[in-house]
RNA sequence: CGGGGUGUAGUAUAUCGGUAGUAUAUCUGUUUUGGGAACAGAAGGGCAGGGUUCGAUUCCCUGCACCCCGACCA
């Protein structure tokens, strides 16, 4: 894409209003765009951030069985009060909207009960099971505080798969296959060295629930990290019969500060039960369905990932999400250089090597420098005078001080894997 | 929901009970072009409503919005 195609621009000041570092970077690049307190547009840059996540997760999400659906915004009432969960008494997320020719609905905070519901016409047979439906959507909480940027927003946009077994050992299978999944999803997201998997509260049908904790400064939680074992304990569960259960020394765990970039939970029948979701089994009998629940939050996961990957200059982005693999500088207005810019843009394009091209006139060379360290893309190829002259094109990733010359081939051969 | 704070131009800020200033971004022109370039010119602003006052962006009240701390968070 070329840059001066793109409306969004940058800017030098950061936000008054945003204390956090994700949303004051994205804000500056021009990723995001703030409606109101959190809430959210992704601009045609942060856009493409959602995007590679999102891919990344369902390539993830259907290794392991899952399968795709959407399901809808609104929520039905008289579902709700099946699992006692549509009064305002229990749920204080809500956002409800009234009907013009009367009733209620609501706006989705969760989806477990839809899921039981309409799993509920499909599900008869032992022979029905295991289901593993997940969908992409996006969810609405009427938090009373919104904070630190995209992270905990009013709107948001997530992953929730849930799994649907015929008994307790064939979901806990699942759960460990999809707990694998969820340390790949991070890992290839750029954050798999700073995210422990963590023993958390597991409410009535399992001893523990799991949450991904990326160890950061801007996390809302505190856990205890031991390092060696490669696990963490949440605060919330955090005592002596917990680490004699996990075998973890108390001297080995170090406290932080992170962020739930995800979560797994054990469902048991607490929705089977209020909605009559059973099965036949192999000698005619109802069973109960047992269920899990799995979530990912992009934006939150978006915004962590600038939280631990940026400096000061900017923002510096995994390859595996970054907007574009390559952000492409035309420096200088020779029609020489215009032309060699063109030429490797048209070439990179045809390679299928994402490549955002700053080919905006009159713009020096110091600020498309400033612009590349924000937009934080992986690599930075620099066409001038002086690097055609030097015979080729600058290269330098995001990472690195110093770029270097290389020609044509030996550019390919790098941006080519 | 409890506590605290803030609303001035697209963005970031300053001043003042008496013509609202600066930076940046934007537009025009000239020069410039490897780390946010120089000069000249232009355009653009007081959250809403009420009160006090000769006069309110400033002081007071109400509302709304936003931020921070805490509570809450499948």
């Amino acid at each position: 894409m070329k840059q001066s195609q793109l409306f969004t621009k940058t800017q030098k000041e950061s936000p008054a209003d945003e204390i956090s570092k994700n949303a004051e970077l994205l804000i500056k690049g021009g990723f995001i765009h703030k409606e109101m307190a959190g809430v959210y547009s992704f601009l045609p840059l942060g856009l493409r951030v959602i995007n590679k996540i999102e891919t990344i997760i369902r390539e993830e999400m259907n290794q392991i069985g899952g399968v795709e659906m959407r399901t809808t915004a609104f929520q039905n009432k008289e579902v709700w009060e099946k699992s006692n969960r549509w009064d305002d008494e229990v749920v204080d997320v809500w956002f409800k909207t009234a009907l013009k020719n009367g009733g209620e609905i609501g706006l989705s905070f969760t989806n477990e009960e839809a899921y039981a519901n309409m799993l509920k016409q499909y599900i008869q047979s032992y022979k029905d099971l295991p289901m593993y439906p997940y969908d992409f959507k996006t969810i609405f909480r009427n938090e009373t505080r919104s904070k630190s940027g995209i992270m905990r927003g009013r709107e948001f946009y997530w992953k929730a798969l849930y799994s649907f077994s015929k008994d307790n050992a064939e979901h806990a299978a699942f759960y460990e296959k999809a707990k694998e999944a969820y340390k790949k999803i991070f890992k290839r997201a750029g954050i798999g060295h700073l995210t422990y998997t963590t023993f958390a509260s597991g409410g009535s049908f399992s001893k523990f629930s799991h949450e991904f904790q990326t160890v950061s400064g801007a996390g809302e939680d505190t856990i205890y990290v031991d390092e060696a074992k490669g696990i963490a304990i949440n605060k919330e569960v955090y005592n002596d019969e917990v680490l004699a259960d996990l075998g973890v020394d108390k001297a080995n765990v170090v406290e932080q500060r992170a962020i739930e970039v995800g979560n797994i939970f054990s469902l048991g029948t607490k929705f089977s039960t209020p909605f009559n979701l059973t099965y036949k089994n192999e000698t005619g009998d109802d069973v109960e369905v047992v269920m899990g629940s799995y979530g990912i939050g992009l934006g939150r996961l978006m915004g962590t990932i600038v939280e631990v990957l940026s400096d000061d200059k900017g923002i510096i982005w995994p390859e595996s999400v970054a907007p574009f693999k390559v952000h492409m500088l035309a420096l200088g207005e020779s029609e020489n250089v215009k032309e060699k810019a063109n030429e490797l843009y048209e070439l990179l394009s045809k390679k299928n090597i994402e490549v955002l091209f700053d080919d905006r006139a009159g713009v020096m060379a110091g600020e498309k420098f400033a612009d590349a360290d924000l937009l934080g893309m992986p690599y930075r190829v620099v066409v001038s005078e002086r690097s055609l002259k030097d015979g080729g094109y600058e290269i330098k990733k995001r990472t690195e001080d110093k770029g270097k010359i290389v020609t044509e081939q030996e550019l390919l051969s790098m941006l080519e894997n």
